[in-house]
DNA sequence: GTCGAATTTCTTGTATGCAAGAATTTTTCG
DNA sequence: CGAAAAATTCTTGCATACAAGAAATTCGAC
């Protein structure tokens, strides 16, 4: 009856870390810092509603107090920590209610993001977000999730730049944070990557044609389909606690 | 509920000195540093690419380092202040290009907010929402113009708030930020707040027929409108330095 | 034995100390 | 006298010390 995933949550993780890299520069340790503790959220290596004991992390993290706060500081703002004044942070529940409010939000977003890019969009930058979108191919043809997901994320990032709106992709930025915990979460339909690729190939086409309305629409089609399918497996996870 | 007496002598001493506020509790001070130092930053009286002296800032603001230094990391994330490694973080200045690519994402942000708000707004809530109408309209006539920018900004907000979404208000309330400091910048332009008054009357009028596409397409005018005026009086500025 | 209060321990919030890198001034050489 | 180099000063980045508040534990009363 113990689910054998207990093996290698935290300390396989952390077991790289607590040793600075020798050749460390100054400036350097706030951002790793920030980092690695969003790393380890974003991937549910600390757990929703887990407290953050600062001295615990700076042990396990090789740093003081300072970046470490800061990091969670940062993270407070990003929304992926909770602060309770004068308590430890926690690590932000991920509420499905919230994910279906990113829903909305990030395939408005996405949809500008299509629209404005379909309007500058070069031979040379359709080509390179149609590599992104074979590499994506060629990892699920391969089975292999990270790689997958790295290349979709960049499929969509490039996009967003694309668009050649900075305040855009700021925002964007901050969303696919939030989008990546809960794909993380929940883990993954890989039943949908199929009909992700068929999507990808109809947004590039929009791209590729210059057609903004139509790449905007896609994208926002595009970005809902994935979300919903993604508030459906939480749905479904939270009705039966351990999967099979 | 809190006593300010203060039964350490040491403690009492040093509470003499530099003057923080009375019944000031203990986590409070990150909170309200972050807020003045936004202010000086939002109002221009810290002007772009002003450097910020850490040291300097602890005497004004009667804190230490810790907080200042926390304050500046958030205002950094927020985009309000530019960070270089192992020197002083500087104003952002504020890029009329970058205030452009605001007019697009804020007024998709507001038109989304627009049609979320009107399919669920009640009586109350519209009542609640021309009342902040009319606060505007009364501050108008009475030529008051920082009761103007708040009881506009407020009626903005209560849309996005009625939208229900968060995420949403989330993400407003950061590029709200950078808006503010653009509007307080230009000495706007009181030409048209008659316009701006006209058009919330038909934002409020959608919201109450509960017409969402209207709504949203109002709202995404409103803000194009608005953001457009001010980069253009921006760009006046920029073009004679000293306005008579 | 259980509930509650007091004390101890632990944790966060704030201030300060110390070192590395940048800015500035002084000094020295052409 | 000018310019480059060296030393001084200043400023940030990180670490740590100390106090206020929360949690945990012990002790006592019923």
């Amino acid at each position: 009856m113990d689910t054998p995933a207990d093996t290698t949550p935290l300390a396989a993780f952390l077991a790289q870390v607590p040793q600075p890299e020798p050749g460390r520069r100054k400036g350097a340790l706030h951002g790793s810092t920030v980092a690695k503790l969003r790393n380890l959220i974003v991937t549910g290596a600390l757990a929703p509603g887990a407290k953050l004991n600062e001295r615990e992390l700076c042990l396990q993290l090789g740093v003081s107090r300072t970046p470490v706060r800061e990091a969670i500081k940062t993270l407070t703002q990003d929304g992926l920590l909770r602060a309770l004044p004068n308590k430890s942070s926690v690590v932000a529940e991920l509420d499905v209610g919230e994910i279906e409010a990113l829903i909305d939000v990030v395939s408005t977003i996405e949809g500008l993001a299509g629209e404005l890019a379909a309007a500058r969009a070069t031979d040379e930058a359709v080509a390179e977000i149609g590599m992104l979108h074979y590499r994506m191919m060629l990892h699920h043809t391969r089975d292999e999730l990270p790689g997958y997901f790295e290349a979709n994320k960049a499929f969509h990032r490039r996009i967003v730049e694309l668009s050649g709106n900075p305040v855009l992709l700021w925002i964007w930025e901050l969303l696919a944070l939030r989008v990546d915990r809960a794909r993380y979460s929940s883990n993954l339909w890989p039943k949908r990557w199929k009909m992700a690729i068929q999507e990808h190939e109809q947004i590039l086409a929009a791209l590729t044609a210059g057609d903004a309305a139509l790449a905007s629409q896609r994208l926002r089609e595009h970005v809902r389909n994935g979300l919903s399918g993604l508030v459906a497996a939480l749905k479904d996870k939270a009705a039966k606690p351990d999967g099979a």
